[in-house]
DNA sequence: TAAGTGGATGCGTATATGCGAATATCCTGT
DNA sequence: ACAGGATATTCGCATATACGCATCCACTTA
């Protein structure tokens, strides 16, 4: 029976669970960036990304501001790209150790 | 369009994006457990807590061990607690601030 | 071999998520 | 008030996920 802060936390989490937001996260490392120009940078649908930022925002992940006739978007606290870059260096490390990723294998009856 | 490396980075993100997986993760920051005792931990069903694990070990964030009668497991690499770690700073920070989880709010349209 | 224990799997269902397509809204310049 | 660019929202569909329940498999001991 989890509780509470169990759930808050797997929210948050559950955030980063998309290739798409990844990249956004990425793309937001070097600075603000607009809408359009991160739909241009990741190829990926103008809609599509403005539902991927609302995702963001509502779990608290990014922030707005509002310049002229764009919006920027911003990585509210640096230590979710941290915990990015860490989760990144854990894949990098099962990848060299050539982990088989038993994705659609059996569990560790042996 | 994200690429291959994104998307499996999602994926061990989306790993940690369940509350019960989680509290699992937390349970093992102490040590190995074993199914039982994690059911038992955690109120949990063992089938449950078993669909949770191979989750967890499908995409490598937990490790077993057997010894004798039992399986171990612990968590693969002490990174993925680091970013856990993070991730919950973040959210504690959050609710400090009162950050109105707009949850279900509107976005930055003002 | 029968029984018991620890753990894994299959199934059905309820719910959540991602994406495309169309559309709506807001803001600014004219 | 109007047009147009920038961004947000809605709808529908296809897919993924969680959970309970029942069951199954592996290993040990009597």
């Amino acid at each position: 029976m989890p509780d509470r802060i169990s759930e808050l936390h797997a929210e948050l989490c559950k955030t980063l669970g998309s290739a798409t937001r990844i990249e956004i996260l990425n793309a937001l490392r070097r600075g603000e960036k607009t809408v359009g120009e991160l739909s241009a940078a990741l190829r990926v649908r103008q809609p599509n990304i403005s539902q991927h930022l609302a995702v963001l925002r509502q779990r608290g992940v990014v922030t707005t501001r509002k310049d002229g006739v764009n919006i920027y978007y911003g990585v509210s606290n640096p230590k979710i790209t941290q915990a990015c870059e860490l989760m990144k260096q854990v894949l990098v490390a099962q990848l060299k150790e050539g982990v088989e990723l038993t994705r659609l294998t059996s569990p560790a009856r042996r």
